[in-house]
DNA sequence: TTGTACGCGTTATCAG
DNA sequence: CTGATAACGCGTACAA
C-alpha cells in the first residue's frame, strides 16, 4: 500500500510481485518485448499489475521524459457552431497519435488567452493549436512559448511567426460574389462582421475585387460592417433593403448574418431569392435547414483542425513543415441565390462569369449519396 | 541554464537571483504574502522570474501534491449540436475554479470509453465528467477509478453508483404529449431513437403515460424506434404518414428526427402544422430556424455541464453532494404544433390538458428581450 | 530570514 | 536476466 491517496505505485507492484521496481518498469516499457526477460518473472509482474489495478503515473513519466503527450486547443467559443468540427478534427488526430487535448474557450478575450497560454505552459503541453484568433498582439503573448519549446500552430490568420492553417478568404469571397454577378446581379452589397477582423477584411476585399473585375465597382460599392450575429445582419439588411434602390444580392460574412438578412427580407416583404439573393459563409448545419436553403461558402473546418495537429506534430518532431497550409473552400449552391427578376436587373453589362479557382458544387444530399430514399427539400 | 529542452527551472531562477530554491518557492507559494521575507530578496527573485520567463512546472507540483487540477470530460461527439453548450458549461466552471479540461470523444464506442478512462487515470485527473452515456456496463469500466480516488459525475442516466445530473425524461415527454393532446390531437405517434437507449425508453414511457392518462392508449399506441438521425426520422415518418389513417401529431425523440419528419411530411404532401403537428426534443439551435419553427423540449445543457462540475468539485472536496440532481426542462412552443384541422380531429374525447410540472413557455425572442427591433419570424 | 535535504513515481544507467 | 540508484522539478519540514 502506498501512503498517499489510495493510489498504487510501481513500488506496490514490485512488492506484490516480489521483484524490483526496475523489473516492473521493464515490463511496462514500450521496448518490453525486445528486452530479454524470464517468462515467469514477466508473468508474476503482469499478474500483480492486474490484481492491483495498477496504472502508471504519466506525470512522473512526463517529468522525466520532458514530454506530456498533451496539446492545448484554444478556441473563441465551442458553442459557436463553427468550431465543433474543428475541435473534433483536432481531437481525432491527436488521440490517434496518443495525445490528449486540453480545451480552452477564450471568448476572444486577450486576457483569457494569456491566462490559458500560461496554464498550458505550466502544465507543459507539448504544443498548442490556436483557432479563430485575429489577436493583433499575438506575437507578444506567444513569446514565452519559445522558452519552453512549446509548439504552436494557428488556425486562421494570425500575426505570428508560427505555422498556420488557413483558407483563402479573398478568393472564396471573390468566387461567391462572382457567382452572384454571373447570375446577372448588378447591385450587390456585402454585409460584414467587425471591421477589425482580418477575416472580414479579406472577405470584403474579395467582394470588391469581383466587382472591380466586372467593372461594377462604380455602381454599388456597398460594403457594410457590423458584428458576426443575426442581430447585426438583421439591422444591416433592413437598412440596406429599405433604401430607395435596394441591392438584388447580399453577400454575408457568415451564415448568422445571412440568417439575420433572411429575417429582414421577410419583414420588408422581399422574397428570397425572387427579390433578393442571399449568400452566406461557413456552411453551418443550419444552412441546409432554413427555407430557402442557403447558398454559402463551405469551409473544411474538420480538416483544418486535423491538419493543424499534423502540422504541430511535425513541428514537434523537428521536421520542417510548411509555414502556411491553405485549405480549399467551396461554394455550395442552394436555393437562396438565383438570377434577379427581369424587371430588377437593370444596369446590365455583358460579362462572363468570373473565373475562379474554387469549385462550385451543386451539393448532393448525403442521403442520396448513401443510396437512401430521395428527400425533396433537405440538401 | 537547465540541461533539458530550453526549459528554465526553479534552480535557474534561484541562481539568477542569488538565492536558494527554497526562497524562490516561497515567493511563488500561495501563502507567499503571509510568509515573512525581506523585501529586497523578494524583489530580486521576482525580477529573475520575470527576466527568465519562468513558469513553474505543474507536473512536478502535481506529483508532489497528488492533485493535477485537471478534469476529464467524456462526450459521445462534440460535433453533435447537443453537446457544445454542455462542454462550455463544464469548461466555464472548471476554469473558474482553476481546473483545466481534457476533452474526449467516444462516439459511444465502449472501447474508446475504456481507452480514454485509462488515459485519464494515468494522467491522474482529479475527476471525470461522463456525458451522454447509457453504458450498460459502466460499473465495470469505472471500477478502476476507486483505486486512484478519481471522482466521477455522470450527466444523463447511467447505471453507475456515481452521482449524476439528469433531466426527468419521462415527465418531459409526458408534458410534450400532453400539449398535443390538449390541442385536440387523438392519433399520436412517437418517433423514437434506438430502443436500447434509456433516454428513448423514458421518452417513450412518458408518451405512453400521457395517452393512458387521457384514455387514448387504446386508439393509437404507436411507438416506433430507429436511430437519432434525420434519415431515421424521415423513414419512420414517411412510413407512418403513408398509412391509411395517419396520425395528426408526431412526438419525436430528438430534433434531428423531427427534421426528418419535416422532410417526410413535405414529400407526402402533409402540411405542418395544418395536417400534422411535430414536436421535437433538445431545442437545438436549428429548431428556431426551420420553417415552421419547431416546438420542442428545451434541455438546460449548459447548466447540466456546470452543475456536473460543481458536483464533482464538491465530491473531491469530500463534501457530501446529492447523488442525483434533476434539472428542469421546458416545452418551447413554436409553430410546428397546433390544433388538428377540423375534419381530421375525430375520435374526440373530452379532457383537460394534462397537468404538468414542466413550464410551458411561449418563447420570447432574445432580440425582443434585449429591446431590439422586432423581427417577425425568428423566435 | 534563508538554506539543506528528502520525497513524489518514473525511467535510464550501470553493476552484478 | 535482474537489482540498486541517480535523476526529473518542485514543496516542505527542519536546521542554521
Amino acid at each position: 500500500m502506498s501512503r498517499t491517496k489510495g493510489a498504487v505505485s510501481i513500488r506496490d507492484v514490485a512488492a506484490a510481485a516480489g521483484v524490483s521496481v526496475a523489473t516492473v518498469s521493464r515490463v511496462l516499457s514500450p521496448a518490453s518485448a525486445a528486452v530479454p526477460m524470464r517468462k515467469e518473472t514477466r508473468g508474476k509482474v503482469e499478474r500483480a499489475i492486474e490484481e492491483l489495478g495498477y496504472r502508471p503515473n504519466d506525470l512522473a513519466r512526463a517529468l522525466l521524459q520532458n514530454r506530456t503527450a498533451a496539446i492545448g486547443l484554444v478556441v473563441p467559443d465551442i458553442s459557436n457552431p463553427y468550431y465543433p468540427p474543428l475541435v473534433r478534427g483536432v481531437e481525432d488526430v491527436a488521440s490517434s497519435h496518443g495525445y490528449r487535448v486540453v480545451l480552452c474557450n477564450t471568448d476572444r478575450d486577450p486576457d483569457k488567452l494569456t491566462g490559458y497560454l500560461d496554464t498550458l505552459i505550466k502544465t507543459r503541453v507539448d504544443g498548442i493549436v490556436v483557432a479563430g484568433g485575429g489577436w493583433t498582439d499575438a506575437p507578444d503573448r506567444t513569446a514565452v512559448l519559445g522558452t519552453y519549446r512549446t509548439g504552436l500552430v494557428a488556425v486562421g490568420r494570425h500575426l505570428t511567426a508560427h505555422p498556420s492553417v488557413r483558407i483563402d478568404n479573398v478568393a472564396a469571397s471573390r468566387s461567391a460574389a462572382g457567382h452572384l454577378i454571373g447570375l446577372g446581379h448588378r447591385r450587390l452589397t456585402f454585409l460584414g462582421g467587425p471591421e477589425s477582423s482580418t477575416t472580414v477584411q479579406d472577405r470584403a476585399q474579395g467582394f470588391r475585387d469581383a466587382l472591380t473585375a466586372s467593372a461594377l465597382d462604380g455602381l454599388a460599392p456597398a460594403v457594410r460592417f457590423g458584428s458576426f450575429t443575426e442581430e447585426s445582419g438583421y439591422a444591416l439588411a433592413r437598412d440596406v433593403l429599405g433604401s430607395s434602390r435596394p441591392p438584388t444580392a447580399l453577400l454575408c460574412a457568415n451564415d448568422r448574418i445571412a440568417l439575420g438578412a433572411y429575417a429582414a427580407a421577410a419583414d420588408t416583404a422581399h422574397r428570397i431569392p425572387g427579390d433578393v439573393s442571399v449568400v452566406g459563409f461557413d456552411d453551418t448545419p443550419i444552412a441546409r435547414y432554413v427555407r430557402p436553403t442557403l447558398t454559402t461558402v463551405s469551409i473544411p473546418t474538420y480538416e483544418m483542425g486535423s491538419a493543424a495537429v499534423r502540422l504541430l506534430l511535425a513541428q514537434l518532431a523537428g521536421e520542417d513543415a510548411p509555414a502556411v497550409e491553405t485549405m480549399p473552400t467551396r461554394l455550395v449552391l442552394r436555393d437562396s441565390s438565383a438570377a434577379p427578376a427581369a424587371g430588377r436587373a437593370h444596369d446590365v453589362l455583358s460579362l462572363t462569369s468570373s473565373s475562379s479557382s474554387e469549385r462550385e458544387v451543386r451539393c448532393a444530399s448525403r442521403w442520396r449519396a448513401a443510396g437512401r430514399v430521395a428527400c425533396s427539400w433537405l440538401r
